[in-house]
DNA sequence: CGACAGGTTGACCGTTATCAAAGATCGTGG
DNA sequence: CCACGATCTTTGATAACGGTCAACCTGTCG
């Protein structure tokens, strides 16, 4: 398996050594990361250091692939500091994000439990370092402390009430409706200030609510009209009318 | 709705003594229901009895709600026989198919790992028989036998793609793709036969590819014209060219 | 036998994709 | 640091896709 030797596309197969990829430290800040993923912040102190030396940081330039449909998938990928794209290829070819992974988010664990192949993009947005856990490694680690599988199972719930509920979106709710609520979600936690800057650029947020930039630019105008929001410079958005936006 | 009576918040609660719910046997024959069960299957029958005696067998009849949304989530349930329909409403109201359970398929797993209520509906399709496992003696099996949590990792890491894969075909491709696609996998495995039947009513159909019944009938019914299918009586259909359908 | 849910068909029109072109912004290399 | 090209964004015109409403048909079940 492995994206190690052989590779008809052999992009990126080797974080180690390729030129592009500097392969940043040992264990030494590794535990920094760890902390940072929820599926591990049960562990103790002792715990933590144990997995750090486990994993690899490896530093990724914008736009650079960490893999692509049909890897096979052979390390759990936790996003240190940076942003990472996840996208697939629908059959027509179209592009549709599906996630931007943060700082403590994690990917690739999906194919890593069925021993299979992926089926999405991941790339970096920005300057990113990815820790990096193979899945050897990762198993030992399940077999060995068993409530790490429990926070994954937790984590994968979570994610599959989230796609469910954005395939239910998708099924039955209209482009304007998506934007609205997406817009609204925008500000949810943080809500002191109604103001925001969209996490992502406007092409990416058409490709991430299956539409086209052209009718983001629309809608988000129309909205602007009647005096839901209003646009700022550079991305900022605010929130001018939250419940309404809702009730769309 | 509950075919149920009382209910107004304390639907199946205590699934051993609503009246519509006669609660079938013991442990008696539940290990047969164990060993159907992908995730328990690995185990040893010494270890399937045991199992066995933690679960209740409860018989719903058709119509009848399993759970519905806003429900607490404590139990994971297993279909033995019959099949049982999950579905979400939107915001909007309307409904959407999410999945369909047979023998041996399980639900409401993804809240049990969250703690939190379930955000979808069940509803038995017909009659059918429902193992139902406590949340906490599932717990105690996941202690007790570790790789059971892995199988379950495994189920919802296949859902996982599964569900993403379904957003990314609401997200990027046109009904009558959908309808298409979904005709030509209907006969994927067993492709001996070219001859199927459909596994729900077209509306349900509809409701699963996010369109209406008319649309379904209209896309059926061209797709036959241009010779890729055969309608036949009662929800039969012959697959005429299957490259053909995966094309659209 | 009648009632009711599911299925089909037709007419209509709203929403949103598409194509095109101009304007804004970003990143890069000189 | 500026200038250039590439990419993103906006705006307009157009048309297709598919949802909605209404009527009618069909089969199923009590």
């Amino acid at each position: 398996m492995g994206s190690k030797d052989i590779h008809p596309q052999d992009h990126n197969q080797d974080h180690t050594n390729t030129s592009s990829h500097h392969h940043v430290d040992g264990a030494g800040t590794n535990d920094i990361c760890v902390s940072m993923v929820p599926i591990f912040n049960h562990l103790d102190k002792e715990q933590m250091i144990e997995i750090s030396k486990l994993i690899q940081t490896v530093r990724y330039k914008k736009g650079e692939t960490v893999y692509r449909a049909g890897d096979d998938s052979n390390s759990l990928y936790i996003v240190r500091e940076g942003r990472i794209r996840i996208y697939r290829l629908a059959e027509s070819g179209k592009e549709q994000l599906i996630r931007i992974l943060r700082s403590g988010d994690f990917a690739g664990a999906m194919a890593l439990f069925n021993e299979t192949i992926h089926e999405s993009y991941a790339e970096a947005m920005e300057e990113t370092y990815l820790c990096i856990l193979k899945r050897s490694d990762l198993h030992s680690l399940l077999e060995k402390y068993p409530a790490i599988s429990f926070k994954i199972l937790a984590e994968f719930s979570r994610r599959l009430e989230q796609a469910e509920k954005q395939t239910t979106r998708f099924a039955t709710e209209k482009v304007e409706t998506r934007i609205a609520h997406f817009l609204a979600e925008c500000i949810d936690a943080k809500s002191l200030s109604q103001e925001f800057v969209l996490p992502m650029s406007k092409k990416d947020l058409a490709s991430y609510l299956g539409t086209t930039p052209e009718t983001i630019s629309r809608k988000i105008y129309e909205l602007e009209v009647l005096g839901y929001i209003k646009q700022k410079e550079h991305k900022r958005i605010e929130i001018v009318d939250r419940e309404g936006l809702l009730l769309i």
